[in-house]
DNA sequence: CTGAAAGCGCTTACAG
DNA sequence: CTGAAAGCGCTTACAG
């Protein structure tokens, strides 16, 4: 390892020289910064960067804790995220709770003796408790994708507005001419999804019926047992909006087994826009969300409250907005049925 | 932010005490002990990793660099290895290339200033040359999914065997009495694969025909295209191998297109288990991929480089096993066929 | 068992 | 513009 040390020995000048050179903070000649910069190329000089870490109380890491990575959601979500910190020269440390609170508090508090600059938590991967600790021991942290409005008023949040996401599938039914909508969610984790099909609903003037409301886990299967169970209904929907894209195919293929016929019989929309909704037969309308831009978003407010720069002033909370995308699996309603 | 130096004073001794009960490295009495851990209490004192960093040469951080997240066997792969490392007081940093060499070797570079103490470099994340750099500087290196034989001869390397794979595959297709086996493959990636599926059908006495062999690009359309062209054959194969599930699930989707039936008259066979393996209708037979075990091999031999014990006398080379789980869509050859 | 001192590899005022 | 010195928060021989 060849230090600072045995670059300013070789180029005749002090570390201090060095370092300004590396750092550029103070002018430094162009005859010794040429000196130092041919002493650093010969001897391979690489700095140190715990150590200057530990000069400088900073680390250009930033501190990501996701649920899991097996959902593709947070995949792609951490994916951009390190791709906007590599373009402002951060570096990512990850770890995943699996929705325990216990292994989320053991994560951030190591994470925050690590020095890292600043924390995105995501998807209730830890107690808000121990994430407001945080922040009281100096920290800087961005809340994102936390689905749960209580208590995080003083910690600024960068969200999908899954409300608008739910009103947003519900008035395209609405605008097809449905008038028997059914839903499929997940709770509590797809509540808001639900609000918003359920306020679009009684704004159109539409009673909101119990039986028409189905609780999935968020798979396939969960999503044809539901669409299973709403087809035996004595009135069944014309239209099933799924709080995501797994349960909308998993409708889909129950429908299709009941030899009904999409969207003839019954339209179908779900929520994510995955890359299978759109090989699906007939591919899925849904209901796009912007995951990249929420990413963009939270891990850009983090580093503006790193650098102290550019500070918002009010503790915000900034809703990126998903879109309707209309494929095959809703169309005008039968007017048979 | 408290030091060790706040909890010395309380506590009335040096910091090399404090640091003695804290490392365990120095019989400490206890008497002074306690005094001292009562001093980290109530001062709620941690120990800053960074400094630790500096003073032991060692981060207890381990880098991984892996194409990307999008690919959820990536994604499954790196939340194993983090629970591997956690499970041994280590954290990841994580960074992604995008197969793209120059960001690899950039990436490498940063994670080797940032003094990680090891590597694990993932499917052709950077170029061979600056992994060996790396090693050459002195930090420890394991390659996974490396998926290429060549140069890498003097690192330790964990991968799966994709040959396997393509053997067990071929094998199954071969026992259920089919003869006219097609593959489709995304090469060079699954190229192994491919060997596996030739050496067996060549020891089993059958010509490998070109048409037989199609190129996809590993995604549910490449598939589907493929079944299609293979099905438009004079003499179409009664058996389709697919280098992995996506591939397998878009030829299924072709042949139910074409009014064929899954096993009836066409068997497949994919490679990964992915969860929607076992959701498709006729749901998929498939080689099982041991990603976790993978990961966990992989994570583990890195350690022990790292902590300089138990290490394999042979640069190693370590390949976990793949295998076939039979579901419905292969079956005993319709001897109308 | 405990303390005094040097060191890890940088940066940062402060003089000059 | 450059150097001498202290400091970041720890650990680690070495005395005692």
């Amino acid at each position: 390892m060849t230090t600072i040390a045995d670059v300013a020995r070789r180029a005749k000048v002090t570390t201090a020289t060095v370092s300004n050179v590396l750092t550029q903070r103070v002018p430094v000649s162009d005859k010794t910064r040429a000196r130092v910069l041919q002493a650093i190329k010969e001897l391979g000089y690489r700095p140190n960067l715990v150590a200057r870490g530990l000069a400088q109380g900073k680390t250009l890491t930033l501190a990501l804790v996701v649920p899991t990575l097996s959902n593709p959601f947070f995949a792609e979500v951490v994916e951009e995220i390190e791709h906007v910190a590599d373009l402002h020269d951060y570096q990512l440390l990850l770890s995943m709770t699996h929705n325990s609170p216990e292994e989320g508090k053991r994560h951030l508090e190591r994470m925050a003796s690590r020095w890292v600059d600043g924390f995105i938590v995501m998807g209730m991967a830890a107690d808000i408790a121990d994430v407001l600790s945080l922040r009281d021991s100096g920290k800087e942290v961005v809340l994102s994708v936390w689905n749960q409005d209580a208590s995080t008023q003083t910690l600024p949040i960068v969200d999908i507005d899954f409300r608008l996401a739910g009103e947003l599938a519900t008035r395209h039914l609405l605008e097809c001419g449905h008038r028997r909508i059914a839903a499929i969610v997940e709770e509590p984790v797809q509540l808001t999804r639900r609000k918003g099909f359920e306020i679009t609903l009684t704004e159109a003037g539409i009673p909101v019926l119990p039986e028409y409301i189905r609780q999935g886990d968020s798979s396939f299967e969960s999503g044809y047992q539901a669409a299973l169970a709403l087809l035996a209904l004595p009135q069944p929907p014309t239209a099933i909006f799924a709080g995501n894209d797994w349960m909308a195919l998993g409708a889909m293929e129950a429908i299709a087994n009941r030899n009904l016929s999409i969207p003839h019989d019954l339209s179908v929309v779900g929520v994510d826009d995955i890359s299978q909704a759109a090989h699906s037969h007939p591919a899925l309308t849904t209901i796009s969300i912007p995951k990249r831009e929420m990413a963009r978003a939270a891990t850009e407010l983090l580093l503006r409250y790193i650098q102290g720069t550019d500070i918002p002033t009010e503790p915000l909370k900034i809703l990126v907005s998903p879109h309707l995308k209309v494929r095959q699996s809703t169309a005008r309603i039968n007017s048979a049925l």
